[in-house]
RNA sequence: GGACAGGUGGCCGAGUGGUUAAUGGCAGCAGACUGUAAAUCUGCCCGCGAGAGCGUACGCUGGUUCGAAUCCAGCCCUGUCCA
């Protein structure tokens, strides 16, 4: 392993973040002698971005903890094109107004994890639709252009794999690296930003930016990708039963979130706490040496560090006691789902799709024939059953994990 | 514009007139085992309905037929090759 002399590089190495650098020792030697403005792109396609985006954030965080400039670029202008890398098919396009909001909901999630100003190591956001909107096509073509080679467009994964499935790339997709390449260019000259980083599917699309700002304007800038982050058991992160794990407040409980770093795999908790946590590495490895005892401990570590992270104390507080009380004690806690238990009673089936632990009423009908309903702790297998409403509280399950609580209103 | 090949459930992919709500794989959910982990085994996996009933579904629109995802026509879309 290398030693790296700037405080930046070491940190990213020891926790984690380190795949490809396009120049490492010059970056390095950078790093050591002054603040590098260092920026991701993210997409403003949601108006929340999910867990597989956490690891970028929080390379920004780190920049500007070792020192460093971050620069959010949020690809307003490039969300209206659609990004081909390792994805199948074409997204859809959004209108300026949803692209809008969805910048100003996602900003709220930087500005917990990164700190925004006007001072030299201070984070900002910036929209690359500001520069992409304005340019028009013959000025790209003339200053672009000649930069670029179809040959050699060609040879990008992102494009090769659709040509080699026989998939549709459109023109319209084709052009989203030219895009990104302009953004570092533009964001070189703009901000007098030297790094661009990203996940390593973005290693061809970081490489183009850097050749552009080069033979444009002769600027030096450098690129770094992070390892593609999976779970252990190889699936993307981020995804789960319910969906997306979305950072925002809005698009996911806290308790959910804090469920989900939870519940992750034995073999990936190490490195979670490196790369989501702020806690010293020394600190991580004592959790990590606690062996087969402390792991569960390491995980509730976890889930409380990124919740409180992401979401704020209370909320990692929250859903801790909650988690606590529910799975410990066999209780309720105030985090949990409530619906609300009306005095003719409920039946279990409506109940269980009313709280959304079934997308139907199918759904919830099969769980209970398979099992996973409970009723206070208690199995349930008639599909009939009814819950009363004389109980001012009544527990229902599905499954081991998924609680909730039935509460009359009055 | 022409020739050829295609468009099937979240994804991949069978099916080429009825027994097909549609083989199989992946993903997902639940049960057992555990540690709110992994691995493994088992069950489930379009909707509604009081299990065998109904409604929707195989690009779109019509047609043939007692009956179509399966045949015919037109249209839309995709790929390969040609112009």
């Amino acid at each position: 392993m290398t030693q790296y002399s700037s405080t930046l590089l070491r940190t990213l190495q020891e926790r984690g973040y380190i795949h490809q650098m396009t120049d490492a020792a010059g970056l390095d030697a950078l790093a050591a002698k002054q603040i590098v403005p260092g920026y991701i792109g993210f997409d403003a396609t949601a108006p929340s971005l999910h867990v597989g985006s956490l690891v970028q954030i929080m390379m920004l965080r780190r920049l500007q903890q070792a020192g460093h400039k971050p620069i959010v670029l949020m690809g307003g202008g490039t969300t209206k094109v659609g990004d081909p890398s390792g994805k199948d098919e074409s997204r859809k396009m959004l209108s300026s107004a949803d692209i809008k909001a969805n910048i100003a909901s996602i900003r709220t999630i930087f500005e917990r994890l990164l700190f925004f100003g006007d001072g030299p190591t201070d984070a900002i956001m910036v929209d690359n639709d500001k520069w992409l909107s304005a340019l028009g096509y013959v000025e790209l073509l003339r200053t672009v252009g000649p930069h670029f080679t179809i040959n050699r467009m060609l040879t990008f994964d992102s494009v090769k794999l659709r040509l080699e499935r026989e998939q549709p790339l459109t023109f319209l997709e084709f052009n989203y690296m030219i895009l990104q390449a302009y953004d570092f260019r533009e964001l070189a000259l703009r901000e007098g930003c030297r790094l661009q980083m990203g996940g390593s599917d973005q290693w061809g699309n970081i490489v183009n930016g850097i050749e552009l700002s080069r033979r444009m304007e002769s600027k030096e800038v450098f690129g770094l990708t992070t390892p593609l982050l999976t779970t252990a058991d190889g699936t993307k992160m981020g995804k789960t039963a319910a969906g997306a794990v979305w950072l925002n407040e809005a698009a996911l409980p806290a308790y959910d979130f804090w469920q989900y770093w939870r519940n992750c795999d034995d073999r990936d908790v190490g490195r979670f706490l490196r790369l989501f946590t702020d806690l010293p590495l020394d600190e991580i490895t004592r959790l990590e040496g606690a062996g087969s005892s402390g792991i569960n401990a390491a995980k509730v570590v976890l889930a409380n560090e990124v919740t409180r992270l992401c979401r704020g104390d209370d909320a990692a507080r929250g859903a801790e006691a909650t988690a606590t009380a529910t799975f410990a004690g066999g209780g309720v806690g105030a985090d949990l789902p409530v619906l609300a238990l009306p005095v003719q009673g409920i039946s279990l089936i409506d109940a269980l799709v009313g709280i959304g632990f079934a997308a139907s009423r199918g759904e919830a009908k099969r769980l209970i024939a398979g099992g996973g309903a409970r009723i206070n702790g208690e199995a349930i297998s008639d599909e009939n059953q009814h819950i009363a409403g004389t109980a001012t509280e009544v527990r229902i399950s599905a499954g081991k994990k998924k609680h909730g609580v039935l509460r009359t209103s009055a």
